[in-house]
DNA sequence: GCGGCTATATATAACTA
DNA sequence: TTAGTTATATATAGCCG
């Protein structure tokens, strides 16, 4: 795919196949992550190294998908692809409400505390509240090093 | 990504949303099986659609993949300890106690406001900062609702 | 082995039929 | 809708330090 374009088959060299696998192993982190905040999606993708490492990434989070899918895949029989079209879009989401929140609340950047609060007994609540604490010095902090950097921009191309 | 940037954001459009959803997917499974061909390596990507319609694909099984992971993830008590997670690797900084906390107290997914707000530009930040006074202010009145009605258990199983 | 750095190969947003 | 087309944005193979 550059500098030159290689054939999908087997990378024999082992250093040149883990450069490639850990390069393309966060392209396709990256990508999931950008599917599901564009599309309100939410999928995991796990993959297992040659040497038996496992790398995963979801959203909301791996095993809630993985839990989900196997809940249908029971119903579909296991198939290797499920299906289920396109023309019944609005159907019931799979997620809660508040999960829906939750995911959008801190993937997507935006805050929809009112209902996960509200969801929260009194412990969590107090834990919660230093942790909001925290949270906002954290964000002063990291606004005081970009300003001091004279820039304002994102610094990568960071989800 | 092509005539025009878009931000990674949701697409509100229902028919632009779903387009860029059926291509994206389509690239991702694309990605994943090139991943597998030329690493020798197994893994599975599994999407739901907004509409909750399962896409998945996988070498060899997605369920052989998701079982695999599954029985990792059991020896490890969760996904915590798998590689790669959500916004950045585990090469990064560790978890913060703060992530840790908010993710335990929230919904036991998981989160990295250190990596987040790393990506942020001062308009973002400035509104997260915002965010997050808000979430203080919500997060006290709710503690206080509680303690009021004298019970620290959560309201109902919905939202 | 990781983190840049290009030069290309791909993926894909907007458009059209 | 569901496909192609095309112009750009990204991803990334091969190198370096």
């Amino acid at each position: 795919m550059v500098r030159r374009k290689i054939e999908i088959k087997l990378i024999e060299d082992d250093a040149k196949r883990h450069t490639t696998f850990t390069k393309r192993r966060k392209g396709l982190e990256k990508k999931t992550k950008e599917l599901c905040h564009l599309c309100d999606a939410e999928g995991a993708i796990i993959v297992f190294s040659r040497a038996g490492n496992v790398y995963a990434c979801g959203n909301p989070a791996v095993n809630v998908i993985v839990d989900r899918y196997l809940a249908l895949a029971e119903d579909n029989g296991g198939e290797d692809r499920v299906h289920g079209d396109a023309d019944e879009e609005e159907a019931a989401p799979p997620l809660t409400e508040m999960e829906k929140m939750i995911v959008e609340a801190i993937e997507g950047g935006r805050l929809a505390w009112e209902a996960t609060v509200r969801n929260l007994g009194l412990s969590e609540l107090a834990e919660l509240e230093s942790l909001v604490e925290e949270a906002k010095r954290k964000v002063a902090a990291r606004a005081r090093e970009v300003v001091a950097s004279g820039r304002g921009d994102i610094p990568d191309g960071g989800i």
